[in-house]
DNA sequence: CGGAAAATTGAGACTGATCAACCCCGGTGG
DNA sequence: CCACCGGGGTTGATCAGTCTCAATTTTCCG
């Protein structure tokens, strides 16, 4: 555990930056128990930043690096619920729990910021700091039902489509282009994240390459066509098929030809 | 909307039993804005009780007859999230949200409790209220996590039988036998919910009645062997493949013989 | 440099979706 | 009372998308 330096511009999306001195906040007038300096930590990857089942001592921003949320089912099965990335808060859904309900692990070295949960509720009595938080959780909870839905219903490369669309606008709301992207995670991960296999994630990703939406050398992906990438995750019907190697048009690839199905649900295994 | 009559039985799991005058609890000296006494209304087969993006002015406590949550994705995509029965209270895990991220539909005719939303909100701020509301909602949250994990890594006859158990246990919790249970939700619920088609359903119904698990005519299900069932849930070898005639043996059907595979994480699509 | 983990690629099997026909049952109106 | 009708449910045949198993390559790291 290190003392934190002062390093805006990873606090600049922190939930807590306002109320933070480690983010440049000017305690002033504040009471005492609404000011933060949390000690920040660092986790090697593969370290488990908090452990499902385990008390909720603590929540955990990440300054940077990432992390997953694992859960485990009473039956054993595993599935990664989520990537967390600089910004977003680990642990913060169990702020009312007794104890974590899914374990978090560092896809890479990881510093987090550590504050204690007695903070948080605290703030969350607090009408001015309650609404960012709840703001946050509400867009969680929104993303893992969207996830749901997608699984229940969605086809492999659509869902695949999702999640990268999903990394690059992730990555452009801390600043970076959304084009290039570093992946941290591995493709068991991104397999077990969207319910398939690291070898249909694998196959997709070369299939995606092959025909111009993306290229990628390892966990270096860069988005091509983003705009390719939104019609397959919203066609199901535009599944890109063609492995062939050839490159006849070097064109953005697949320019939308169909004025894309409503109501999809009509489509999908089940509807409501 | 009528008035509604102190009908105990169907109060008696209610969250808000200890506070609504509807429920018989003692006003006594609490003070005003503590205790309710909501009006009730009827919601025919189909109605909807709440509807996705609508503000959310109350909250909707099942008094008797069952809904659906269906959630549907900015691409139109629905899926059945969630069942509720008498007790559960629907629209409450967006007691904190603008507008409900859900719609809630009457699966029968349907008779709730309508407590405002200001009323919750209120309760929730007093310690001995917070937590049994908290508690539920985790326990929501809780099972919605296990159905992503189900849907995204499990096969559909593990799916179908868990919902089985779980309507089961649902039923044993509000008094009745587990064993006997009248399915409110159509085919098409029950695939929309497991993520499959409601061809798949039928058919795994049809193929769990034939090993003796269950009885079903129409929409009335008599679960004769709910070991088996878990089995089945636990155990992803285990999916009954018999859909032969003839009853050589009454015995109460697949008799566990293999000591359940502990860490399935192994077995399923992808792990963490 | 060597070994292990991660990723790719291929061939084949199998689950579950799709399409289509039919049935069952309750309701409606002649 | 019965014929018709429509929605929900069942069942069958077929097909496609993914999983599975296995071999190989690449990368990472000591």
């Amino acid at each position: 555990m290190t003392t934190p330096q002062a390093d805006k511009p990873s606090c600049s999306l922190c939930l807590f930056q306002r109320i933070c001195r480690n983010a440049g906040a000017t305690p002033a007038l504040d009471s005492p128990e609404r000011s933060l300096s949390p000690a920040s930590m660092l986790w090697r990857a593969g370290e488990t930043v908090h452990r499902q089942g385990r008390p909720v001592l603590a929540v955990f921003p990440v300054h940077d690096g990432s992390a997953k949320s694992v859960f485990e089912s009473p039956l054993g099965w595993r599935q990664v619920t989520a990537f967390a990335h600089p910004g977003d808060v680990l642990g913060l859904e169990d702020h009312d729990s007794q104890a974590h309900c899914t374990s978090a692990v560092a896809m890479q070295d990881t510093r987090c910021c550590v504050v204690p949960i007695e903070a948080v509720r605290a703030h969350l009595l607090r009408a001015e700091y309650r609404e960012p938080m709840l703001r946050t959780l509400r867009r969680n909870t929104e993303r893992e039902r969207t996830l749901l839905v997608a699984i229940g219903s969605m086809k492999a490369a659509q869902r695949l489509a999702m999640l990268l669309l999903d990394l690059a606008s992730e990555q452009r709301r801390r600043g970076n282009s959304g084009a290039a992207l570093t992946l941290a995670m591995s493709r068991n991960d991104i397999a077990s994240y969207l319910g398939l296999t690291l070898e249909t994630v694998s196959r997709l990703l070369a299939r995606f390459a092959s025909v111009g939406l993306i290229t990628i050398r390892q966990r270096q992906l860069h988005i091509v066509d983003p705009a390719g990438l939104s019609a397959v995750y919203e066609d199901p019907e535009r599944v890109p098929i063609r492995p062939p190697a050839a490159e006849p048009d070097s064109s953005p690839a697949i320019a939308p030809s169909k004025p894309l199905p409503l109501r999809p649900g009509t489509a999908g295994p089940a509807l409501a």
